[in-house]
DNA sequence: CATTTGACGCCAA
DNA sequence: TTTGGCGCCAAAT
């Protein structure tokens, strides 16, 4: 009953479990709900399902851009920068 | 029920 | 190195 879609469910759950100041990238999200290909479906499930509990802003794209928020990009890299994130430089990577 | 979209990722040109 | 295209999964329409 519980399990809406085993997917859904855990990457929301994945995503809850990420401390403050670090990041995952979709994909390593997706590898641990149990599907590593599945980057596109994650950001999709946490686009629908923007919980308040889950620190979706903490889920960066592969490529080590922010890639969207619901909110604006700028906000989850506020965000990011305040807790402590390590986060290349805005949107665009600067690859030092 | 089928099709389209979407906060991605990786390979090829 | 940069840009483009293809592949994969789930949800919405």
């Amino acid at each position: 009953m519980a399990l809406v879609s085993d997917f859904r469910t855990k990457v929301l759950d994945v995503v809850s479990q990420i401390k403050v100041g670090e990041t995952l990238s979709y994909g390593e999200v997706a590898r641990r709900a149990g599907s590593p290909k599945a980057a596109r479906a994650v950001g999709n499930i946490l686009n629908k399902n923007f919980n308040p509990q889950i620190p979706c802003h903490r889920v960066i794209r592969a490529d080590g851009q922010v890639g969207g928020y619901n909110r604006g990009g700028k906000a989850k890299i506020r965000r990011l920068k305040q807790e402590g994130a390590k986060l290349v430089f805005g949107l665009t990577s600067a690859k030092v």
